[in-house]
DNA sequence: TCCGAGATTGAAAACCGTTTTCATTTATAA
DNA sequence: TTATAAATGAAAACGGTTTTCAATCTCGGA
């Protein structure tokens, strides 16, 4: 429920001595609204047909806060421009369609865990890991 | 052997219609000899020392025919640059230390057939992947 | 060897997503 | 209500990448 994402952004900005502003609240609603994984460039211009005074920055500030206090996921799929994305409950990880687009998301536990051992055998302490495969779906494969 | 890359590279050149070029030899050249995985940047000022009037762009062009014809690939470790890798035999991943920028190469063939197993549960045929994970090295670690 | 079509080059400008700047507006504690 | 500091939107700056363009070079054919 976004509820809770409000009062996790809200006990966030008090914390941080920062201001509950109009802007924030109409971004982080359509942020939780929108499609997977908008682009700061989607999300705003998504807003903007309701509220034309929104500026990019803004939006693109808000979604940084977002991530930090742990909201919003920042995914890069290599087109260019970060992405933005709920971080609802599970971790999980992406098959990207270099055909049409299509993001399809998975977890795989067995993974996680040989990447756990990986890191141990170099004595490194992993923060974060991205996975991502890229290919055709179904679908693109046999339009080819 | 570097010879082979540069038959490769000979070769790929003459099938495409493209000319052999002194720029597209010494870049090349510097590819090979440098570091594990240079930006442009760090390609152009190395080569620089050498060959003043070599150009940014030609560095850069050169840098994607060799991503092209299968010498290098292009990596991306959020730093903002692409980075270029020689082909070197088989694929690994990597382990980027957030604190000291280090990088530590592994393969992991479970992980990769697991892989495998997630696309075909899904459909999908994977072209490539990208895995990394991110945290901090021993070294940087102890720093803390 | 010389020529000419067409590819390549380097410098500079354009591009594009991100970030900063700054004058103005707004939130909030006193 | 007021004072203070933060937030906003527009525009400029930024930084890596890509394009443009006139000059130069490559290479097959004469
Ligand atoms: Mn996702
Ligand atoms: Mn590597
Ligand atoms: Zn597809
Ligand atoms: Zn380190």
């Amino acid at each position: 429920m976004s509820t809770e994402q409000k009062q996790k952004f809200a006990a966030y900005i008090a914390s941080q001595g920062l201001k509950a502003t109009r802007q924030r609240e109409l971004i982080l609603e359509a942020f939780l609204a929108q499609a997977e994984h908008p682009s700061t460039e989607e999300l705003y211009l998504g807003l903007r047909k309701e509220h034309p005074g929104i500026g990019y920055a803004t939006v693109h500030r808000t979604l940084k806060l977002l991530a930090e206090c742990g909201i919003a996921t920042v995914r890069n799929f290599g087109d260019g421009a970060q992405r933005f994305e709920a971080c609802a409950g599970e971790h999980h990880d992406h098959l990207v369609c270099t055909g049409c687009g299509l993001i399809i998301e998975f977890e795989n536990l067995q993974i996680e865990k040989l990447q756990e051992q990986v890191a141990k055998s170099h004595d490194f302490t992993v923060q974060d890991h991205r996975l991502e495969l890229y290919g055709l779906c179904s679908n693109c494969r046999k339009g080819e």
